[in-house]
Formats: C-alpha cells, sequence, structure tokens
DNA sequence: CGATTACTTGACACCGGTCAAAGCCGGTGG
DNA sequence: CCACCGGCTTTGACCGGTGTCAAGTAATCG
C-alpha cells in the first residue's frame, strides 16, 4: 500500500513523483497498543510519521485524568519540529497497535529545504490541523454530548477517506469508549449513552469495531459539520464517491474484513 | 515602545538586530472595538499583525452562538499563511480598539526566507500557539468553571507579561464577561459566579479592568497551570520580578493608569 | 475456560444553562 | 450639569445535561 503521508499531501496539495519518493520513509516499526510512542513532557529531536494504526496526543491533567487533544492516523506526524530538544507539552500513545517511522529533526528539515512544494504541503498540513484544533474547541465548549460524539465521526471519516481508510459510509474505529470519552471531555457512561442515542436516531450504526453511516448528509447536519474546513483547497466529496469496502486495518494486521 | 512582535520572538529564541529590523511593519491601522479585522471564512492572501487592543479568532456556530476559539494579543499574527488565497475557517475580531499591520503574504514569505533565524522564530511561535490550543482543550474538556477561568488568566497574564503587558501582579483585561463566557464555554450568567468565586477565595481582585492577582503561585496551582508550556526553551519565571506598574494600554489609548 | 477488560444500565446529585428582572455604569444630548 | 439610555453586570429561581457510584452483563485474551 502506497504511504499514508504521500496521500494526503498528495491530496492536499498535489505532489510531484520526485517529491513523493521523497518521502518513503520505509515499513516502520511496531508499537503495541496503549504504549507511549513520545513519552508526556519529554524533549526530542525527532518526530514519528504514523503509518498504520490510530495514536493519540494526550495531557496528563491534574486530577490524574487524561485529556486527548487530537487523534493521529495514518499519514499523521506527532509533532513537526525543525529544531532539536524541543520539549513536548504532550504524550503521544498508540490506541491499537501501530507502525511508525521516525524521522530526525535534520532529516525533516533537509525534506522541507530541498523542495518549496514539499515545504508548502507540509505546512499545509500543519494549518489542517490547526483548523482541527479549533473545530474540537468550538464544539467541546458549546455543544452537547451527541453533537460532539457525531462531529467528532464525521471528521475522523473525513481525515480516514484521505487516506483510502474510509468510503462514503463506513469506516473501522478500533477505540474503546473510555478514549472517546476522554477527546470528547465526557465521562465513559456518558458515551455510551450518547452512542445510542445516536443508534437510535439511525445517524450511526456499529458492527463489530465498524462505524456504519447510513446517510452522510443527515449526520453531518446533525452535527453542525462543515466538511470544507479541512480542505484549504478544493472542497470535493471526500470518499463520499468512494466504491468498494473499507480498506486495509488500522491495526497493522490486514486480515480485517467488513462484517 | 518596541514593537510587540519583536518582544515576543525575541523573548523565545533570541533575534539579531538585523531581523529586529525587518519586523518593524510600522504603526499599523486602527481598527474599531467589535469589528472584524478578517472576516469568517473569507478567502485571504495576508495576514495581520497585531499591535496593540485585545482581538479574537471565533467561529460562529449553528446556534447562533459565537465560540471564541483563542485570544490574539499585541504582538500575534490573526493567521500564518505562505500560499495565496486561502479560506479561513474562523474570523478574526477586535475586542477592544485594536492597531493592525497588514503583510502580505508575499512579504511573510521574504521574511521567512531571507533569514533562518527568523523562520524559526516564526515556527517557534506557531508552535507555541498549538500548546495554547492543546491547554485550552484539555482545560475545557475537562475542569470546571472556575478551574477554566484560573487558567485563562493565568495564560494571559504569562502571554501579556512576554510583551511587556503585565508584571507580575496585574495587567489589564477589557473584555466582557460576555467574551469571556464565548472562550470558555459558559454562560455569561455563570461567568458571573465564577469570578466572583475567584474573589471570595482572594485568588483574584478586580479593579476597573485590571485584573490583580495577589498571589500568583497559588492562582496557578488552583488551576492547575504549567508555567513551562508557553516556553520552548527557557523556564524563567516571566513577569514575576518585573518591578513597577502595568504598562501602556491594550486599547491604543495610552491614557490608563493604574487604580 | 477463568480472568480481566469493555460495555450497559439505573439511581441520584450537581454543575451550569436558561429566563427574568433589577442595579450599574458610561456615554450622549439637552 | 443633569436626565436619559443602552449595554454590562449582578441576583435569584428553576431545570436539564452529565458526572458519579454501583452493579451487572458481555466480550476478549491468555
Amino acid at each position: 500500500m502506497q504511504n499514508p503521508l504521500i496521500r494526503k499531501l498528495d491530496h492536499l496539495c498535489g505532489l510531484e513523483p520526485a517529491d513523493q519518493a521523497r518521502l518513503d520513509f520505509g515499513p516502520g516499526r511496531p508499537v503495541a497498543a496503549h504504549h507511549d510512542i513520545l513519552a508526556d513532557g519529554s524533549q526530542v529531536s525527532h518526530t514519528s510519521l504514523l503509518i498504520s494504526g490510530i495514536a493519540c496526543r494526550y495531557k496528563m491533567m491534574g486530577s490524574g485524568r487524561r485529556a486527548i487533544v487530537g487523534f493521529l492516523l495514518p499519514g499523521d506526524f506527532t509533532n513537526l519540529l525543525f529544531a532539536d530538544r524541543q520539549k513536548l507539552d504532550f504524550g503521544v500513545a498508540a490506541l491499537t497497535p501501530c507502525e511508525v517511522a521516525d524521522v530526525s529533526c535534520a532529516a525533516l528539515q533537509a525534506l522541507a529545504g530541498g523542495s518549496s512544494q514539499l515545504a508548502r504541503a507540509l505546512w499545509t498540513s500543519t494549518q489542517m490541523e490547526q483548523a482541527v484544533q479549533r473545530a474540537w474547541l468550538a464544539n467541546i465548549s458549546q455543544c452537547t454530548g451527541d453533537k460532539r460524539m457525531a462531529h467528532l465521526l464525521c471528521e475522523l471519516r473525513q481525515r480516514l477517506a484521505m487516506v483510502g481508510l474510509a468510503d462514503g459510509e463506513s469506516f473501522r474505529l478500533p477505540i474503546t469508549q473510555q478514549e472517546l470519552a476522554d477527546a470528547l471531555g465526557l465521562s465513559t457512561v456518558h458515551v455510551n449513552r450518547v452512542l445510542q442515542h445516536l443508534k437510535e436516531l439511525d445517524l450511526i450504526r456499529m458492527m463489530d469495531r465498524t462505524v456504519i453511516i447510513p446517510d452522510l448528509d443527515r449526520l453531518e447536519a446533525f452535527a453542525d459539520f462543515d466538511p470544507g474546513y479541512l480542505y484549504p483547497q478544493k472542497s470535493s466529496d471526500i470518499g463520499k464517491a468512494f466504491p468498494g469496502a473499507v480498506r486495509a486495518a488500522h491495526t497493522g494486521n490486514p486480515a480485517f474484513t467488513a462484517a
């Protein structure tokens, strides 16, 4: 399978074949589920590219609870730093089994310096991350639980579709309700109730650990989700027109088959 | 007064005098309070540097309510874009009378391309913005109203101190409770109650529109505020050792005198 | 197949939203 | 200089969304 980073950047800005070749970091190393990819508060001089699996950025709160401040999907960097020895204000943990490729700060600089188009693509993906953060903030601060959940599912579907891991109506989401709760600022119990509510409204269905969206437009309307905010350039309906089933697994285990 | 952007970047990374000179964008144009600096969803090919005053990034929600997703203080850019014709996913509005200097995309590119140190400083300030966003997310999603408010006040104090607009114990904050509510995801009524609660605990005092912090350590402990997350490099106690009173006004009106 | 982890369900309490009304300014015009 | 006025702040009553606690059921893994 093609490197998901290449998919994403090509999707966002378009990439020349020469630049695509520069982005091949090899197969990556495995990280087990629930293990740190980067420890909270550590000083690092590298970044890690997520190749497969789902991970998260998190912060530990004084209360002992974990706040998830972002999900990392295949093709995302844990952090983008161009200066050595940066102290992180967050940690990165694998939520499922993951494959990650470590990229040194120097290598990243060389990449960005070597091709202005690549530099622009990396910058654009940073902008998109910030847009996602803003959308999270707006949603978490102003919406009730069910809308928050719906919005998150819309966002994940769209980002997964961008790297070929979701079609128009379903995607794998092998993470726990506890983890959704940490991301949405809800309790586990309430996440459960919210999911049931969305199922009652037939806005989503869940089988195995696959989310099925019977009517994307209805879900996006319910969530007040603007599909455009993830797209600096074009506002095409990502994934809505994809034929076929969900693509190979998030977990690095390609043995998944839709139910 | 020295350009607050220069103060900030010099503080973050250190800047050579030659680079400092490049950052002088002149006096800027005035923007009245409650007016847009950048309209929500507009396509722009420039950024604006806030020279004085307080502004915010906001998103309009489906409910009609406004969500404030970040405060802009003197020395902050409304947006940092290197590619033309980017569609914004947010708006920027002046909360107080402001002065802003418009910088074209091309000029920004020239700045970043002309000095690697400057490019690094701009990148670092972007990183700091992201750290602030993450802290907001964690706080809003996991803390009760009084801690959220306390955390926001700690953050604003520290960022203002960085550009010389707060000393160790007080700073001007001429914005309304409604605006704080939009930023914290609370109702106006509750913001009022929360502020009263913090006053009862003598964690803050307010006179005129100046916030006075009798004991910063106590407030930061209450808020579970980590003063380090705003500082990629050094972890000095910004502002804690500043002598003298609050510096010239945020509002472009220098007639402020401490009560 | 036993044990741990995830999910579900119900009862109850509380934080914070909403509504409504009453003070409190700060500016404006007579 | 004073009366008016609109926006901001403050207060109280009431209600709903969510958290917490606790128990029970289903799934997963060694």
